[in-house]
DNA sequence: ACGGTTGCCATACCGCTGTATTATAATACA
DNA sequence: TGTATTATAATACAGCGGTATGGCAACCGT
């Protein structure tokens, strides 16, 4: 047993641990037992790394909020120079990426989810939640004020209030995909009619 | 004690009880000790309408599903044909409705997001939930075809999809607002800003 | 009117789960 | 080398909360 451990590293460890049974069965099944064996280790280094439950799982919010877009970025291709529209074509391969349309994105989202209704209130964490959307908010309406400006997309739209309408409905359909009221395609339908509009032509 | 009682009736007044503890702190803070409280009943009684807790969460889950989407009807004003664009001014009152924009909305979105949270993967429930969105994206999707009919909305929309794509954005638009992310003003400017661009001119 | 039924309640029970305590092995440091 | 420190683990503790039990009062049907 070596004396000097990564607290930290241990700590991003134990959150992903919770991060999975979260995503599978729910905050509620995240007893603290469950957590240390899903992160292979016992209860008491569990504890060793967090003074209580309710601090791991402050931890794993401001986790989640400082890791949610880096990860959300990295999983999309860049921008597809190729295409004819390269704002386009990464707008939906970010879509693509943020909705729950696989097994894996659909138990981020579920764990998202899970801890977001944790945050509801707590100015403290839902500022760590909210900064990461405001960073690909940011992103996003520079990425749409650039696309108008070379032509790509259509003239007079609102870069801000478009990347507000964009963000607001992949959430939403987000959810819906969650709850299996509406199915992948039907998502990315809507998702590339929607694109579809802002392009000129 | 009158020796018949309406079962029916007492469930729905648990049930409510129980949206209002799940609107203020959560679900985490509805013990059945809390709902008997809140519902001006023993614990006892409440065990006597339910069997266990599941079920009456159960009930409460579908109580919702049934009832949602009456309640959004019901609040937003009929259609407004002193307007010039009744279907515009129709579709802003929808969201306005639907949107937590103070705080009576704010506690209904918050249980509905914590019972989202929990049908999650229980089709029963899902189903449950599930229904009321259909209904109302049927009266949506049928809304803009009229409206389009009518010349209130720009021709070449496909009403389906517009109206997917304008459930999904006020359902984000309301996450944002629970989460502080986004402000009302800002919520209302971007469904604003999306309605006028259905319209013509 | 009376036994049975039903609504209602208080309380006891007990398992689960977060927390505290203690033990042990291993390493850094002096 | 010896001691303090730390990582890890096993176990004990305690309270919370869902469930079960028993009793009481009121109303029904006969």
């Amino acid at each position: 047993m070596p004396k000097r451990v990564d607290h930290d590293e241990r700590r991003r460890h134990i959150a992903e641990a919770v991060l999975r049974i979260a995503g599978r069965d729910g905050l509620n099944g995240a007893r603290l037992r469950d957590v240390a064996v899903e992160a292979g280790m016992s209860l008491g280094s569990v504890q060793h790394y967090f003074a209580s439950k309710d601090e791991m799982l402050r931890y794993v919010v401001h986790y989640l909020g400082a890791h949610i877009t880096e990860r959300i970025v990295a999983g999309m291709c860049a921008p597809d120079v190729a295409s004819a529209s390269p704002v386009r074509s990464f707008l939906l391969s970010m879509a693509s990426e943020m909705l729950p349309l696989d097994d894996r994105r659909r138990a981020e989202r579920r764990a998202g989810q899970a801890f977001t209704a944790l945050a509801v209130g707590v100015p403290e964490l839902t500022e760590d939640l909210g900064d990461g959307d405001r960073r690909l908010h940011e992103r996003v309406a520079e990425l749409i004020d650039q696309g108008q400006r070379d032509g790509e997309l259509r003239a007079g739209l609102n870069p801000r209030l478009e990347s507000v309408v964009l963000l607001a409905m992949i959430e939403g359909l987000g959810s819906d995909l969650l709850l299996s009221v509406r199915d992948p395609e039907e998502a990315l339908a809507a998702v590339r009619y929607h694109l579809d509009r802002l392009t000129p032509g």
